[in-house]
DNA sequence: CATTTTAACTAATGATGTTAGTTAAAGCAA
DNA sequence: TTGCTTTAACTAACATCATTAGTTAAAATG
């Protein structure tokens, strides 16, 4: 491929296959040598793309958070209280399952503080206010609640992940069990 | 230095200092490059020690989890019920916030499977059973409860570490109030 | 059609982990 | 003490990686 190729890659593809390397071999396999190999090119083009390494993790993190938003936002429609909550923990825990490498990249930003990665986080802090407004918690409960249940949703997706839980017990029913225990404790609070 | 000098390195002493250089940049500076360098010694040298990059790793953890889990049942001791669970999480997220490059360590063991990382995680799994005890949860409940309490606990600590919990919002008040509310839940669903 | 832009390329550099083989001091046994 | 073995350092070399600089030719633009 010389210069110049009449199909030139976009930026959209590019991720794609670095989210494809993640949930294939993981995080750490995606290097530009890797990634370069994937699409056929030489890892030094890549940087017309994206700021080496770094840039490509920022971007695969954004992608992945916009991506487990989707599939929370899907979840939450036509559902409310309680059965929402259990719906949109049910989308985030199968999204780290099925996507256990760009799961990761959403938690390997290298800034957490970046504008654009706070932006995409804050879509699903939002949602998550959202579903929890049903319960109708007084002024900090909210927020300390939603810290809450983001730890929940994040701690049992990552010691899944990382092969934590070894009894012989239902994934789903633990995660449902835990997260009605939560809501019938912070009702409770009140 | 020329070939066997007066005093040796023990591995503790490796492992000690990897764990600074993890609590103070990171993990990911945790390289044979910067540790023989902190140590006074070339790269190829730590070979004698343990093997390799992944070895280091593995020894880490360990340590890591060992450290965490002392720390965890030294805040078990004179207290049980609610209050029991209380300390020791706050003990857990302490050492979270005191060494994350060590906390982070012990999540990155190479293989989580290998039977030294596992015993090792073990011990803090059956302390956490025992301080659930208290509240009689008959048969799989206590397990799931178990699951509850390591996800929020590691979820919680994470996030913090990641710079997740944006709000202005004290995070020692929301850690006791999750707590206190999980706890409150799984003893209602009996 | 001439110019500019673009997205690929090659070549080279520095950092890393790793292996192989070497060496000299410590440890130990006769 | 003497002599052998073990050990923990070393140097040298290599492969892989990210990265930078400079090049090139085709597409895009005027």
């Amino acid at each position: 491929m010389s210069p110049r190729p009449k199909f030139a890659l976009d930026i959209t593809t590019i991720i794609e296959a670095a989210g494809e390397i993640a949930d294939q071999y993981g995080m750490q396999e995606v290097t530009l040598a890797n990634l370069a190999k994937k699409l056929g090119i030489r890892p030094p083009s890549l940087y017309n793309h994206f700021d080496g390494l770094t840039g490509l993790r920022k971007k695969l993190a954004i992608y992945g958070i916009d991506k487990l938003y989707r599939r929370m936002a899907d979840a939450a429609i036509g559902v409310s209280g309680t059965n929402a909550v259990i719906a949109v923990s049910q989308a985030y825990v199968n999204f780290a399952r099925f996507h256990p490498g760009i799961y990761e990249a959403t938690l390997l930003a290298p800034d957490p503080e970046d504008v654009e990665v706070q932006e995409a986080g804050a879509k699903i802090v939002d949602l998550t206010v959202r579903i929890l407004q049903a319960y109708q918690l007084e002024g900090d409960h909210a927020l300390h609640a939603v810290r809450g249940l983001r730890s929940i949703l994040h701690g049992f997706s990552s010691l899944e992940q990382k092969g934590g839980f070894k009894m012989a017990l239902d994934l789903d029913e633990s995660l449902v069990i835990i997260i009605q225990a939560f809501l019938a404790g912070i009702g409770d609070g009140q």
